[in-house]
DNA sequence: GTCAATTCACATGAAAGAGACCACGGTCTAGTG
DNA sequence: CTAGACCGTGGTCTCTTTCATGTGAATTGACGA
């Protein structure tokens, strides 16, 4: 027998997995534990739709994982299954952030007249066109309700502006047939802030705030889906209480203690150990971050890539701070060494105030009085990634 | 010494351009009967 | 006669550039004590 043969054949029986599915982000269980109340909330905003009655705009608001996706999945669920024979009721999710998906206005609207069954192009069309197109197949689906439900919806007005959303909830007199309403999901909670007042007014009719979970909570919730996804007697005491403690100290992000688990199920797998110790967790943690960033890295285009080399140069032989300037001279020497083209400085500030907001470096904008103002820089790169990090830059800038 | 004006080196905004991508309709070409 | 190849037009989308305006405090210089 082959060595891949044993590979191959221990990892049934070795698995220490039940049903991985449980914990993958996008499985929904059948209960969700601690959101009775907004379940029930939400609920009961969008019940008269049942009758055909137009509902109030819902704003939703909560820090990732914390179930309001879930909730909300699970309530329009139910929904459908009741309206599915009467025929006035139609649900549809978007997420706004999805690339290439639902990210700009076109995109949106396009996607939701696949939803409704409508053919239209990705792209080539314009966006009136488009507009018209939902109407038309609105007015003749002849239901009298169609709510939208807008996932993410703080990345969508950042991207494209608040109009989108103020067209959308115009539409509403331009319809005869059917009425439009909105459940907006965010976890930005400064995004009401940023919008038209009329179009906030509009959107948070009624406003539902998600809370973080706490350490319990979250217990609760990773033992439940332990129980699916492992074997019995696979996880050590002690592993779900640490899980739930790391995800806690992250604004009780389920998805993130979820995750943690998983990946903790499978280093334990891969060193061949029969259960889940703690300091699997650590590592899984570990190795969370490590490739969360170093695909960032990986992934990112060649003018960001050149840009992060130049921080990771100058930050390794100085060890105070670095400025927008330096980052600049050294990029544009970078630039013409390996014949790149060369970004203005314009964009280059941009491409940082990006890093920033990735958390590759920390920025902050001081102002050195008559020496200018300028992003004070430092890079977050742990340093035990630093190595890594470099090899996979050098190699995907092959300069030539 | 005090106070307002100045000045630096960018940050931040807005608008517009380049080039990739795509749909659509019209024209041309070659293949078929 | 017709299917398919090949334009040109007109649209979106992303990444950039260009032009303009904003900004916080060290520095300067006028002023009065």
């Amino acid at each position: 027998m082959s060595n891949l043969d044993k590979i191959f054949n221990s990892v049934g029986a070795r698995s220490l997995f039940k049903n991985k599915q449980v914990l993958q982000a996008n499985y929904s269980p059948e209960t969700i534990p601690h959101r009775d109340k907004e379940i029930e909330y939400i609920a009961s905003i969008l019940a008269p739709s049942l009758l055909g009655q137009k509902i109030s705009n819902l704003f939703i608001y909560g820090k990732t994982g914390t179930g309001k996706t879930l909730s909300v999945q699970h309530v329009s669920n139910e929904l459908s299954k009741r309206s599915k024979d009467s025929q006035v009721l139609r649900m549809e999710y978007i997420n706004c952030k999805l690339k290439k998906v639902a990210d700009t206005e076109y995109r949106i609207f396009a996607e939701l007249i696949n939803k409704l069954g409508g053919d239209v192009p990705k792209t080539g069309l314009p966006t009136d066109e488009v507009y018209r197109k939902f109407i038309d197949l609105l007015e003749k689906n002849n239901e009298k309700l169609f709510i939208v439900i807008l996932d993410e919806i703080d990345q969508a007005v950042k991207k494209i502006s608040d109009d989108f959303l103020y067209n959308l909830m115009r539409l509403n007199s331009e319809l005869n047939k059917t009425q439009i309403s909105i459940v907006g999901i965010s976890n930005d909670a400064k995004f009401l802030e940023m919008i038209d007042p009329r179009v906030k007014s509009s959107l948070s009719e009624e406003e539902l705030v998600f809370p973080p979970y706490n350490a319990l909570q979250l217990q609760d919730i990773l033992r439940k889906r332990a129980e699916e996804a492992f074997k019995s007697g696979v996880v050590s005491d002690g592993v779900i209480a640490k899980c739930a403690a790391y995800a806690a100290r992250e604004h009780g992000d389920a998805r993130r203690a979820l995750d943690l688990l998983r990946v903790a199920g499978e280093i334990a797998e891969r060193v061949s150990s029969p259960k889940i110790e703690i300091k699997h967790i650590d590592e899984s943690n570990d190795k969370i971050e490590r490739d969360k960033l170093l695909d960032i890295i990986e992934s990112a285009p060649k003018q960001f890539q050149l840009v992060l080399f130049s921080i990771m140069n100058l930050a390794k032989d100085s060890k105070e701070a670095i400025f927008t300037g330096d980052v600049f001279n050294y990029y544009d020497d970078l630039c013409k060494k390996s014949h790149a083209d060369i970004l203005t400085q314009r964009r280059v500030s941009d491409i940082l105030a990006e890093f920033d907001m990735l958390g590759l470096i920390n920025a902050r904008v001081i102002s050195k009085g008559r020496k200018g103002r300028m992003r004070e820089i430092k890079l977050a790169i742990p340093e035990n990634l630093m190595e890594r990090s470099k090899e996979i830059l050098i190699k995907s800038l092959d300069f030539n």
